[in-house]
RNA sequence: GGUCACAUGGCCGAGUGGUCAGGCAACGGUCUGCAAAACCGUGUACAGCGGUUCGAGUCCGCUUGUGACCUCCA
């Protein structure tokens, strides 16, 4: 198997990924909280790591790939009084708050499919697994590391502190936190303000709601990943992905939890996938600069000057690598959208290209290229930067100044249809409906004429044909024996 | 305020100390009746100032700027 090098936020370096149990690999990933639509920054984790479950598959490891979905509202924030997300978006929708989840829950599937990434393994919800959420607090207590105030459960970070280090995933001290924590309100029910909520009380206004040993309540926000992950994957798995603004608190307090609860650190790789900025700002809620999927997708935003294609989408976040910040603009956007028609072209004008009795390109070569970009954590500039090397050669071989064989050429399709279709996942034009047969007939016919007319040296009239097309949106161009042409977008 | 990142050519974005990544845009050329596409060629990019080194975008220090986390967030 091939080694494959990941940057391990916990050590803060690229180590060498050596699954716990080959050929398996356990991968948890934090998915949406599902109380509005679906937008452009949950693309990012959504691509990262279908990314990681598609290489990690390709290279030959069984993958079980866990993505939650959180539909249990959480609180707005530690100490509020009780407003949590998906139950006050079902009061100001006047619904049920379980209908919040479906419905966000059905677009955030819908906008995954669009963009495609594929399903993971396992999906399950909060929802559907308080008892094993219930039974992790209890453990908890059970070990001294929990304490109960007023019908709430809290998290003792400062006991748990003495033998472990709280903060060493995001590069924390405690006693810095001390300092730095705010004056917010309810904080007397703790005894630290570090401390993080297991189980909280629920208060009178609040309608999602368990049973508990503790009080009639709702689990706190951090103890869903680390119940469903152990349960799913086990006490010790391979990776756990999410975004870089979940490192603090919640993957911290996953830490914690899980260390507690089985008694070993849970997490083998942290993986942490960089923001999508605007104008060089992050994109979040409370600076209303966000842009949904669905607005993208039909341009209906006031900072978009047009639609973009999900595929668009998916080949812009790709073109950086996944550490890095990505900036956002229609400038970049359309940058990727010209990008990716040519780099898709290729795809398709491939199997045809004319075979020879040599091959003057060194494919193995590129090949290698092309997995060492991969194989470094997941370096999809540098792969794709290789594509292009190759669709330049792919154009030169098309036109007959570069040379290839039968065998080597369908290696070639194969292997670059992997790493542009199977790994990253991009996917070509869907052809659907009867109208997509209709136009390339018409298209043939009316070039058919053109091309009489030009034979005629009519070219007013050949002329007058492109121009039209062109205002319908149809590019024509000319070859040698012949015409071609393309829709633009 | 605390902690931590990052500053690359018109735009986006890679870069493991020593052969100009790549994409988009621009300019010149080839091919075309003309265009488009494709191909070929062109750009003295690495925030500033010091330092280490035979050699630094790449290491170290300082300065400036931007951002992230510390509160829900992907």
């Amino acid at each position: 198997m091939v080694e494959f090098i990941v940057y391990n936020t916990l050590t803060r370096r690229k180590e060498i990924f050596e699954p716990l149990h080959p050929p398996f690999v356990g991968l948890y990933v934090c998915g949406p909280t599902v109380y509005s639509d679906a937008h452009l920054g949950h693309a990012r984790p959504a691509i990262t790591f279908d990314l990681l479950f598609r290489y990690l598959r390709y290279i030959g490891y069984k993958v079980r790939y866990v993505r939650n979905i959180t539909d249990v509202g959480h609180l707005e924030n530690d100490a509020d009084a009780g407003r949590d997300k998906v139950a006050t978006q079902a009061l100001l929708e006047q619904i049920e708050p379980m209908e919040v989840v479906q419905r966000y829950s059905d677009n955030y599937h819908h906008n995954m499919d669009q963009l495609n990434v594929l399903k993971p393994s396992i999906e399950p919800r909060a929802s559907g697994h308080i008892p094993e959420q219930l039974d992790m607090v209890a453990k908890i207590l059970d070990k001294g590391f929990a304490y109960i105030s007023n019908g709430s459960v809290y998290f003792d970070v400062e006991k748990y502190n003495l033998n472990n280090h709280y903060g060493k995933l995001s590069g924390r001290i405690v006693e810095d936190l001390l300092a730095s924590t705010r004056d917010l309100d309810g904080q007397e029910e703790k005894k630290n303000m570090y401390d993080f909520a297991l189980w909280k009380k629920a208060l009178p206004e609040h309608i999602m709601r368990w049973n508990s040993p503790w009080s009639i309540g709702f689990p706190g926000w951090h103890i869903e990943c680390s119940a469903m992950s152990t349960k799913y994957l086990g006490d010790v798995f391979d990776i756990h992905g999410g975004g870089m603004d979940l490192m603090f608190p919640h993957h911290e307090c996953e830490i914690a939890q899980s260390k507690i609860a089985n008694g070993n650190d849970s997490v083998r790789y942290w993986m942490h996938n960089n923001m999508i900025t605007i104008n060089g700002q992050k994109m979040g809620k409370s600076l209303g600069n966000g842009i949904l999927l669905d607005q993208l997708f039909s341009g209906n935003h006031p900072l978009l000057e047009k639609p973009y294609d999900p595929m668009t989408i998916r080949f812009f976040i790709l073109q950086a690598h996944y550490r890095s910040t990505l900036d956002f603009s229609n400038e970049a956007l359309q940058a990727s959208e010209k990008g990716l028609a040519r780099l898709m072209k290729s795809v398709a004008m491939l199997p045809g290209l004319p075979v020879s009795d040599e091959t003057t390109i060194n494919l193995a070569e590129w090949k290698a290229n092309c997995y060492n970009a991969l194989n470094d954590d997941l370096n999809t500039p540098i792969l794709i930067a290789h594509l292009f090397d190759m669709v330049r050669l792919i154009n030169l071989m098309s036109e007959g100044r570069e040379k290839i064989t039968t065998a080597d050429l369908e290696t070639l399709v194969q292997q670059f249809r992997q790493f542009t279709l199977d790994i990253l996942g991009l996917r070509e034009d869907p052809e659907s409906g009867p109208d997509s047969q209709m136009l390339p007939k018409l298209m043939e016919l009316i070039l058919d004429l053109r091309q009489e007319a030009k034979k005629n040296k009519d070219f007013a009239l050949s002329d007058r044909i492109r121009d039209e097309l062109g205002k319908l949106g149809i590019v024509v161009k000319d070859r040698k024996d012949g015409a071609d042409w393309e829709t633009l977008k």
